[in-house]
DNA sequence: TTGTACGCGTTATCAT
DNA sequence: ATGATAACGCGTACAA
């Protein structure tokens, strides 16, 4: 007796719920030939899957998430470990992420882990209590250790650092050479004295946007000095801080050179309310390239992130793992977008 | 033979998966019990409850969502509709919901419907096919009748809009007040020519922010001008395309009140661009207090919108919800947050 | 109060 | 190539 099931389709208030035992007995198959068309598991004559799949067409049949993963299968749906949820710069990335993922089937699970390696891994458990099929990790704190040994269990791709481990791809942004532009487009124009605010020395990023910075002084033969690195956190805050900690050394500047763009805007109001006009007084680069640089006053000059790019990157790096095969995505390398926040070094 | 289950556990390879059925025979009682301790259906004897909860927490047993959720269960997961996942004023709000939802121990399922009805109607279909417990929409597109129509099999809580209906509850922001406070805080600084840049119709809020600027103005005995209202669509390239346009009207203006801040920092390039001061030569207020307001040039004058309290007060309500109660959660009144874009009007 | 047995919708492992 | 059957881990009538 086949009909129990049908039997639970026509009760009352059973709604929408089409189930693939339904459009198994609808076309007079079993569910494991449905089930095989539906994951390619094996080859079916042509007839039995025009069937099904017409029968799957007309019943509006939505394959369940949950008792796929519960059968030990696929979810189809990817954790995300992102850092804060509502990160102007990775906020693009989740956008990238969410659009790649949706267009193959799967969707997207975000956890925040807030730069604290010890909530990422309980995201980490969270992830693997709801069985997603793989896991994207922005950055963060964890360990490569703990990452590679994630990766022997579910195919993982990390970005913001290199490191290869086998079911593991790592999808790094140029910071190094992007500092290097940022800061040899203030060499160009003319500046000598140019500080940098660095990022939080945790970041890697932040490390080798700092060694750009000092590449870029070495090749123009400019002495690196002290005094004009100030050490910020990342937000604007602490750019603001940075700033009026210059100018209270009082050393002499003409350029400055932003870790972030969120620093950058801190930068630029410590400026301004100190009567200094950018970029007439000081020139300003930041890095990033966040939605709201083309719109500060003045426009900032920055490093475009390809943070959403990243973000469809990293998802179909993850697809091709799931797939069995090689990513080779790579990020495209930094470029500069000068807008008006940089000019020539005046006469003064 | 229960040692079936038992068995599974001791293979080779099988890792750290503790299930309930474990810890049932681990403290010698039937799988029921610990499911009914565990959801607290029914009562037990204290000293099987101690038991088993001995047991659970020296195995580690985490109970699977995934099961619970096939078994019809709750799968302690909220579906959350947001707009564009890295919005940023969006953004703040999802990162309220996510906390105080991990911390009853439930996680947020994020889907973006882009302001489209029809897209946000595809993710009502991901959210159910994923079992949520119950789903928060950010504003959005959907009719009212579509949101009480999905309120009778699940819990909703929506935000951006008043509406009564069984098993949903609506967080409303008081946005008429709010834009009437804008206004009349320009007024109070002497500006009489007030152009306000509106958001598009289309948005509720964007209604409300236009109808509060109005009733400001009457309050002030001051004539409604059409030519001083520009329509925006809330992002910063039509805040700036409009005063680009109110200046080729030749309109007299000394203040501005954009309908969000993202228009605001628009209609300040444009200023800039024209050389115009803020505030010395035209006051501007914003409205949402973004987390670049504070930090732009400059600092930006706005209406606080609490998006963060209301992510968490959407998110309280839901689970209110879901026991059974009836929410009464409110969102805080609007504040004025007065910066530096607003000043007495000169004598020019 | 507690245990048994079944079902949730799918995949995997055997048979055939 | 296809079908029957047994899991997957839990909730829940129903029985005891």
């Amino acid at each position: 007796m086949k009909s129990r099931r049908t039997a639970r389709k026509s009760s009352p208030g059973a709604g929408q719920k089409v189930t693939l035992g339904m459009v198994a007995t609808a076309c007079g198959v079993s569910p494991s030939t449905v089930s095989r068309i539906l994951n390619g598991t094996a080859v079916v004559s042509p007839e039995k899957r025009a069937a099904v799949d017409r029968a799957i067409a007309e019943l509006g049949f939505i394959p369940n998430p949950i008792a796929r993963g519960l059968a030990g299968g696929r979810t189809l749906s990817i954790g995300v470990i992102t850092q804060v949820i509502d990160s102007p710069f990775y906020g693009v990335a989740l956008r990238g992420i969410e659009e790649e993922l949706i267009k193959v089937g799967y969707s997207p699970l975000f956890v925040s882990g807030h730069w604290n390696a010890a909530e990422e891994a309980r995201c980490i458990d969270v992830l693997r209590s709801r069985h997603v099929d793989g896991i994207i990790v922005l950055t963060g704190r964890l360990s490569d250790e703990a990452l590679a040994s994630l990766a022997r269990s579910l195919p993982v791709v990390v970005t913001g650092r290199r490191l290869e481990a086998p079911g593991l791809y790592s999808l790094d942004f140029n910071n190094f050479e992007g500092a290097r532009l940022a800061t040899r487009h203030l060499i160009e124009q003319g500046h000598r004295r140019i500080a940098h605010i660095a990022g939080p020395t945790l970041h890697p990023d932040a490390v080798d946007r700092l060694a750009g910075y000092r590449a870029a002084l070495k090749d123009a033969g400019l002495r690196y000095e002290p005094g004009l690195l100030l050490q910020g956190a990342y937000h604007e805050a602490s750019g603001l801080q940075a700033v009026e900690q210059l100018l209270t050394s009082g050393k002499p500047f003409t350029g400055i050179f932003a870790a972030n763009d969120q620093m950058a805007f801190g930068a630029a109001l410590a400026l301004h309310r100190h009567g200094l006009r950018v970029p007439d007084d000081v020139s300003l680069v930041g890095f990033d390239d966040l939605q709201g640089a083309a719109h500060s006053i003045p426009p900032l000059s920055t490093i475009h992130h390809p943070a959403y790019e990243m973000g469809l990157l990293a998802a179909g790096a993850l697809m091709e793992l799931l797939a069995g095969r090689k990513p080779s995505a790579e990020l495209p390398e930094p470029r500069l977008i000068a807008r008006g926040s940089t000019g020539p070094l005046g006469p003064g």
